[in-house]
RNA sequence: CGGGACGUAGCGCAGCUUGGUAGCGCGCAGCGUUCGGGACGCUGAGGUCGCGGGUUCAAAUCCCGCCGUCCCGACCA
């Protein structure tokens, strides 16, 4: 089995690597997928980084559930503009049609607005700091494996605030010490933080931020979303404290999500033609040994050895692959394909040398490594590849970011070679439809705090107000 | 919903033009030999040819209708 080429046919090689690595599969409903184990592993992986920064940074979870009354959708105007072309509605229940037609949800404001009304009295009960893993359906018109799935799973943050500095600082924190900090340390993928233009906003909110990062297909990826909601939603569902002034007020609000489409990004990020590369931080093997062996003498030997210099590595999650019905050879191809950090070969050639052989799926080199030092080297090796991955990474993206300074050469570089396009533009949507028209980039995001871009819009050369970032995306 | 393609074994496909016993590769099962980079041999299991109708002695193949999937566009974490 050979993968697509990734230079050649990034699409093919995106799902061959999903299928082949058994990591999901779609399913029998359409625009759905089931998440295999190992897939199922890496996205623990991410949960495990996600959701101890956010108690790390105060939250607790909770959960709401997946139904609600469509009536309640419709109280932000915004929003259900936004979401309800892409909303599952149940109209027929225990045998009869409903009366009052329920919501699946498609992200969960609405429903959690509806109660933070009830818990929220006085500004003693602010800040609301909660989160929550679920899943949410929105009805794609392109689904696509981990990327955009009709049903996916995520997390919403969901804070109602005393202040609009605070809610403000909340949403941006998130960015930072949740999503960019997992993002960079965890899955090794480098990112951008920055604000969503007006058109490519959350429906209902006053502020967009992202995480935009370059896959090795030169597009962008919205990795994660903050969003700056203001008072809208509690406007909408009534969610009024008695602040210190003795005066009601609306209470300020933050949402933040990031889904089953991060490990897309992983895969996207540091995928080669041999497969997956997973950081070791994220995989869920960080470490596989493979025994050689042909007598059963030898395989006495060589297993006896594994299982003795496994319980010796400083690492956590290591895998014996003792298969029997496949040969060395495929266990070699089989790994790499999924992606394991580090592979060790132990076979009788190693022991008589009192040695073993260590392959980092960064690099595919063998080095042959004394048994004393073992522990050492592979944990060097980890860290290494843990850095290596970022490191490659960012260097590619920067590869891919350009300054130009005409519509032509933009449109031009788009194409070829293609990534992030860093130009001046006026703010206005017409100017931002055109580029999308004539390119299909869009703007992926724009810097955290507005800057003079220092020239004209690249495409109606009046001044400038905005430095924007423009890509391909998925 | 607009434009294009495709539905034949678990997966990938050939066969259709010119109607006549359902094929190939991978995978799967059994046995043997192998085992330091995706093994090989032999044997075997597995199919309402998307669905319905029509033409015909005879339809995977020709005709009509329907259904479904994928790709490009509009929507999007």
């Amino acid at each position: 089995m050979a993968l697509p080429k990734q230079n050649e046919d990034f699409p093919g090689w995106y799902q061959e690597v999903v299928r082949a690595a058994e990591l999901a599969e779609p399913s029998l409903a359409r625009g759905t997928m089931v998440i295999r184990p190992y897939g199922f592993a890496i996205w623990e992986g991410i949960q495990r980084a996600v959701d101890d920064r956010i108690k790390a940074t105060g939250h607790q979870n909770m959960y709401f559930p997946l139904l609600f009354p469509y009536k309640l959708l419709e109280k932000e105007a915004e929003h259900v503009e936004g979401f309800a072309p892409q909303v599952a509605v149940v109209t027929h229940a225990g045998g009869e049609d409903l009366e009052e037609p329920l919501v699946i949800r498609p992200t969960s404001e609405t429903i959690i607005w509806a109660t933070y009304a009830k818990w929220v009295q006085s500004y003693r009960d602010l800040p609301l700091l909660y989160n929550q893993w679920a899943n949410v359906v929105r009805w794609e018109l392109r689904p696509r494996v981990f990327l955009r799935t009709t049903e996916f799973l995520w997390q919403e943050g969901h804070t109602a605030h005393e202040t609009e500095r605070e809610a403000r600082e909340e949403s941006l924190r998130i960015v930072h010490e949740v999503y960019l900090d997992a993002y960079e340390r965890v899955m090794a993928v480098p990112a951008h933080a920055g604000r969503k233009s007006a058109s490519e906003r959350f429906p209902g909110a006053v502020e967009t931020y992202t995480l935009e990062g370059l896959m090795r297909d030169r597009k962008s990826l919205q990795a994660c979303t903050s969003h700056y909601l203001g008072t809208n939603f509690a406007r909408a569902y009534g969610v009024r404290f008695l602040n210190r002034e003795g005066e009601q007020e609306f209470a300020f609000a933050t949402s933040w999500g990031l889904s089953t489409r991060a490990v897309g990004a992983v895969l996207m990020a540091h995928g080669d033609d041999r497969g997956l590369r997973l950081p070791p931080a994220l995989a869920p093997i960080q470490v596989v040994i493979v025994p050689i062996y042909r007598s059963d003498d030898e395989r006495g030997r060589v297993l006896e050895a594994c299982g003795r210099l496994a319980g010796e590595l400083d690492v956590h999650r290591v895998h014996l692959d003792d298969r029997e019905d496949v040969r060395p050879g495929f266990k070699f191809n089989d790994w790499e394909l999924r992606g394991v950090p580090v592979r060790i070969e132990i076979g009788p050639r190693d022991l008589d040398a009192e040695q073993v052989t260590v392959v980092p799926r960064l690099t595919g080199e063998k080095s042959q490594v004394g048994l004393g030092g073992l522990a050492q080297h592979v944990s060097e090796a980890l860290d290494r590849t843990q850095r290596g991955l970022l490191e490659d990474a960012r260097g590619f993206r920067d590869e891919h970011t350009f300054h130009p300074k005409e519509m032509s050469e933009m449109a031009a570089l788009l194409e070829d070679p293609g990534g992030f396009m860093i130009a001046s533009w006026c703010g206005r949507e017409e100017c931002e439809a055109k580029v999308k028209a004539e390119t299909k980039a869009t703007i992926r995001y724009l810097p955290l705090e507005q800057k003079d871009p220092g020239g004209p819009c690249i495409v109606c050369g009046d001044p400038g107000t905005e430095e924007a970032a423009w890509a391909l995306a998925y």
